[in-house]
DNA sequence: CGCGGCTTTGACAGCTGTCAAACAGAGTGG
DNA sequence: CCACTCTGTTTGACAGCTGTCAAAGCCGCG
């Protein structure tokens, strides 16, 4: 099951042949249930395992002193945060669920003699590290460039273009178990401006978060107020191909 | 020359021995003076080359089709940005000078064909892969949860940090051959308050940043305000202790 | 039914952006 | 040597987006 979701994982953003499923499925880990709030790994100590998601949310952070946070991403089902800590001595963020969470772990021991053996999957693995690097890029031109809507709607097309990627969404929903107060965390915006922003988007009739679950009503829209381009998440052809199918169907209804 | 750079550069945050520096020094490559906005590597294309920095500055950015521009770091001499780009098809975002500099071109076939045979310099490449990603994390948690002037203080921290552990800076003082406009792209802030927090922390008698040179007056206070903690940087003992060196120095003459 | 976490509102302050213009310094050409 | 240009810095005035503080409303759960 971990090796499955690993191996489905790294072919969004790499092609893997026959050997390498196969190696990958015979990786060993350990099933977890992590609560909301428990950290998965924390900052300040040395990683020895990697982590892949199996059903809930994750999220990675770092606090200031004075408490405040930064939530760098939002991790959905399959993803698999943590694959960078293979070659990073300590930690510098966290890792935790938003709710709680099913979660595999993968001992470094494992994951080293796999990709010493599979040059491939080795460079996919790195790539995937690469993908991320290229997401926090990306979200830093969103926070810092970006005015709260369009701030808000493009990390809620980040997470549902990922979500149809994995394929662990439902057209255009997906769930997202956060709290406005964690959106505001990740935004860099106070909760009380996420919250105005939610209902104004709401009452444009552009999209619905409630309970736990993002609705977007009008792709299109949507996409151009966040000035949404998913080439930064770097997805092979089938993968980019089950994402933004959504365009198409999107249209049609139109 | 070029290969040297780039050796000097991983032993930063990696550990290489006499057969991988050897291996490094005989890669090829060509040496370029490249003006000031030339792009040299631009977003959209298929990356073919990594770059070292040999003098000047390099910045990299994303732009939004308003026209708004994010700069996502700035790369002092001995740095080499776009190692990522081994293993990423298209790049997602812009590499150029911020003065006019000598940049180190290193064709990718070399590369490839040194990290095949060397696994240790291939693992050096890697982890300062994940070292840029860390960087970006950190500057998420700058430029989206510190105020003005500690956002400013943090990024100055960072390169001359970055600057002191490669060797490239003179005690507190480095080279940052950068207008305030570029600051200003990078903190995610506008031109004018950028202008005025400068002044502000120079009033402080904290630091100094004109004509393209930071000068920090009182390391421990900017240090402070900045909430600076090198530890994402993940330097190496020697490296680190090269950068840090300044607080010994620091309180000594305090 | 009461509690606790999350969402929603309102009032108000202020940090930061925008627009515009003055100023300074370096390089250029006459 | 002096205008002149151009880029970058500095100021001022003013608007407004966004944060803060506080309280009320909602909802699931024990």
């Amino acid at each position: 099951m971990i090796g499955e979701t690993l191996t489905r994982h790294l072919e969004l953003i790499a092609e893997l042949d026959a050997a390498d499923r196969a190696a990958l499925a015979a990786l060993p880990g350990e099933i977890r249930e992590v609560p909301r709030g428990e950290d998965i790994l924390t900052v300040g100590e040395k990683p020895t395992v990697s982590v892949v998601l199996l059903s809930g949310m994750l999220q990675r952070y770092a606090t200031t002193p004075e408490g405040q946070r930064q939530i760098h991403s939002f991790y959905v089902p399959t993803d698999a945060p943590c694959l960078e800590a293979l070659h990073i001595d300590l930690m510098d963020n966290c890792l935790c669920p938003t709710v709680a969470s099913r979660v595999g772990i993968i001992p470094h021991a494992a994951l080293y003699r796999l990709i010493d053996q599979r040059p491939r999957v080795r460079t996919a693995i790195w790539r995937e590290t690469l993908v991320q690097g290229a997401i926090y890029r990306e979200s830093l031109l969103r926070n810092c460039q970006k005015q709260a809507d369009a701030r808000m709607a493009h990390l809620f097309c980040e997470v549902l273009t990922r979500a149809r990627a994995a394929g662990v969404a439902a057209g255009l929903r997906c769930d997202l178990p956060v709290t406005q107060e964690d959106l505001a965390d990740a935004l860099g915006m106070s909760t009380v401006h996420v919250n105005r922003t939610l209902m104004a988007l709401r009452a444009e009739g552009l999209l619905e978060f409630r309970g736990g679950v993002l609705t977007v009503a009008d792709w299109g829209r949507v996409a151009a107020l966040a000035d949404f381009d998913p080439g930064y998440l770097h997805l092979r052809r089938a993968a980019r191909e089950r994402a933004t199918a959504v365009f198409d169907t999107d249209l049609e209804r139109v």
